[in-house]
DNA sequence: TTACAAATCGTAATGATTACGATAATATAA
DNA sequence: TTATATTATCGTAATCATTACGATTTGTAA
């Protein structure tokens, strides 16, 4: 998913276009990885002094609703990346940078036969640890 | 791990037993899936009243430190539960209830081959969903 | 260009968790 | 068993991420 992508979403959704959610929107496609409201926060501030947590919480909230973004949870606080929707895959994250990569493993068509009689709704498959570039610093 | 395995590991680290530490253990014990912060302290409030957050937050701690609980995060909350030294395994989890089972499959040797160079440090592998006795509800 | 719904602002509130100085309780050695 | 050192707990305030809200501004469609 890139920024038009994005914005074709909310345009069809009948929400607003502006210049804020506009640079939000290219803030995570530039990052390529998982960025934490405050990044978010700390790149907008450069751009819009004084932006207000509403905006921000509001369009994180709303982006992972619309699936433009996909969220988890590290170290007791929330990570967001752009959403890959080409297919359903799992990911490797660095601990250091946010960085992720794509793995292509999924073990749930196995899983599911230990699960008769029970209702899945979602499962998460992450790997965290140190990319190649983070290792040497 | 049941009570009595978790109150010699923290005999033989040198912290002191206490009724309110055994009692913390019973509870996990007897709970058989994951608990917040908040079911731990409305069981001890039973007990305790006017337990203090900081003998709360300090043991959950002090308990997954020394790997007696094991923790994860849902809806922007920890929850623990008592920890299964057996083997390695992960778990489904109950939206509703808490409770977990074991589920075998693990596909981190499979996942290593296409992730040369990265350094793996940890990785969460949860099924969330209804278990059969919470859909009936 | 107008009008109205949606977005943003500025700031206060919330909720989970952490922190801390004072006090109490436990374990160990005499 | 008693003294003593160390650890645990208390009571409460602080922190940190996130949510909420009335007032104001802005995008969009007619």
């Amino acid at each position: 998913m890139n920024t038009s992508d994005a914005i074709e979403i909310l345009k069809n959704k009948g929400y607003k276009t502006t210049g804020k959610r506009k640079d939000i929107l290219s803030f995570f496609e530039k990052a390529d990885g998982y960025r934490t409201a405050k990044d978010l926060i700390q790149f907008l501030e450069e751009t819009y002094e004084g932006i207000s947590f509403d905006t921000i919480y509001r369009n994180l909230h709303l982006y992972n609703e619309v699936g433009i973004l996909e969220a988890t949870e590290l170290n007791g606080e929330k990570h967001f990346r752009m959403n890959c929707t080409s297919h359903h895959h799992h990911h490797f994250i660095c601990k250091d940078c946010g960085k992720t990569k794509e793995i292509e493993v999924c073990p749930m068509d196995e899983v599911q036969k230990s699960l008769v009689n029970y209702e899945i709704e979602d499962h998460k498959f992450e790997i965290y640890g140190l990319c190649p570039a983070c290792q040497s610093i």
